[in-house]
DNA sequence: TATGAATGAGCGTTCATTCAT
DNA sequence: TATGAATGAACGCTCATTCAT
């Protein structure tokens, strides 16, 4: 019997490809992408029929990691505004530690292959977030604006303070703090 | 004499460069921008000898044509807070009447071949606000807080604005009104 | 595993590209060469990286082919002149037999892409020569005068000799016997 | 009334040809020999309607001034030898302090648009060599040779001694005097 | 005649994908 | 399944030549 696709070179693809486009954006040639898997050229396309296809896997599975980080440790118990700092910081954490990831993400965010289904498959983890700012809104702490604004505006903050960090490191925590306070200010419900 | 360099055709192509680049990505082919120019291909690299020089051309155009759309009408006599608001205000009109502009703007800062050149003069024209928001902030009308950081989530918040009323032209109002409410409260003076 | 990397295949690249410099000269396309040696355009850049590496490459070849030639049947216990004359008439030989070989040689002699290796690797299976200039001049058999020149004289004189064979071939046999009394006389001690 | 064609520019042209042809090769750019001579493109071509009829002119005009520095001084009334001594010597003096143009002549021997005319009218100015070589062999003084071995021997050591003068200028002397006598030796009658 | 922008065929090379092994 | 040579369309760019000025 012949070997069976490993699910092991199937990661070494992905870890490769987000490495090779972090560094070279999408553009990226496949060989390369092959090449620092350790893998012949022609592999790739036994576990990928497309690049477009490896492009938009390797979206879910960012996504996917990106959801593990955030919801780990996720304090069910507490208030609203404890819990959308624990996702914030999360994010935050996250994006810091894994800067080739998040650099891929937003390079195929800008991409104009992403499928409807990779969107919604993106998305998906992250349901309990919206559970969760639906059932604020509901008890009054959160204001009544549109559900897209408070994850989008969530994330095109801590996108920022990101960026911000990696430019002054120093400035770590004022940055984290005043991004989450802008976010937490613009959605709470005022008295 | 020969026929002399024109600005129309420089305009033209820099028109062409923007559709196409909207359309397709970065990456599509100088032969796509020339045809949608009108031009012959070879025609392209006599204004521009290579296809990154275009692309930093195109972004420090598109960067200038959008410092003039904010700063026209600037009510430099008002108070610090509508005078945000009137920069708030013109970006995202600018950007929503402008898609083709802000979408190849946000996919040139993602891309890895922009000059610092190119970085320095594209936030040349953008110099009067960074002096309002640090005249605000001597006034202890603006928080203490590190420019960059004003500066960039208030680009973030209205490039997701912009997103969002495309997604739900009917709340656009709401979309504006909350984004620049959220800046606000993010970046002004406790009492 | 794949297919292999054929020796054939490359060397059916340089057969074709020796046809076709030697129609069209040194500037002929790669995609004529591609298509003479019966392969696809891109395959050619399997075996050699670049045009300029695959002329160095094809330089070296053909000195080697013409080493292999001049040396074979070498006289090793002959007279000095005797092994010249087997030499030259070698060299003669080889060049009109192989006209297209020795069109190419002469135009990568005169090309300015030849690297110093190609240069060294290509003058390297003529050592056997140069020995035996050196022993004959020690033995006072032939003049004492810098060794390039006998070497270069050599092959002017039979690439000239080769022209007029060429040319008029019912004189070959003048022509050969000639060139090479006036080489011989050239070089010879005189009593 | 218009300018007309002035023979300066049409000899700027040329040595601006010979200049970039020496040292970047018969592909050489027009654009790059326009620049050298300080006219625009286009120019270029009202003088020499094409690429091909510029080589081709331009050797014709090496040959001439070849001819003219080989003739200049002859010693009509002198011996055969001292004759085709003179011719020699004007010959690799010329070359040497000419080795752009000697450079361009080789590389335009073995380049394939010289048409017929151009290589007979290359060849024109020659004659008197040619008249002086069968007078010599009228009277017994050099073998009975065909004319063009002699001639074509002639140049070929010339342009060997040229090169190897060139690697090797403190032997100098040495060089031209065992080419000559190489030559000579190889077409005198032997007695 | 002189200019130099305009032209477009052509070039060397890349690369996603196929396929013989 | 894994390999990597083979494929050929496509790309960015060059350049001899044309032509409006």
């Amino acid at each position: 019997m012949a070997r069976i696709k490993s699910q092991d070179k199937r990661n070494a693809i992905l870890d490769a490809a987000t490495q090779v486009f972090a560094e070279r954006g999408l553009s990226a040639a496949t060989s390369a992408i092959s090449a620092a898997a350790g893998i012949a050229e022609g592999t790739l396309f036994t576990y990928f029929t497309t690049k477009d296809q490896l492009v938009n896997a390797l979206y879910r599975e960012i996504k996917l990691e990106l959801a593990d980080a955030m919801m780990s440790g996720f304090p069910r118990k507490n208030s609203v505004r404890s819990r959308l700092q624990h996702i914030w910081d999360q994010y935050v954490e996250w994006g810091l530690k894994n800067p080739m990831q998040q650099g891929v993400l937003q390079q195929v965010l800008v991409w104009n292959g992403l499928t409807q289904e990779s969107k919604k498959a993106g998305s998906a983890p992250f349901v309990e977030i919206e559970r969760m700012i639906e059932e604020a809104q509901r008890q009054h702490i959160v204001q009544d604006l549109p559900r897209p604004f408070i994850q989008m505006t969530l994330v095109a903050l801590a996108d920022t303070v990101m960026e911000l960090v990696r430019q002054d490191p120093k400035r770590a925590e004022i940055y984290r703090t005043a991004g989450f306070e802008m976010l937490w200010g613009g959605i709470q419900r005022k008295r």
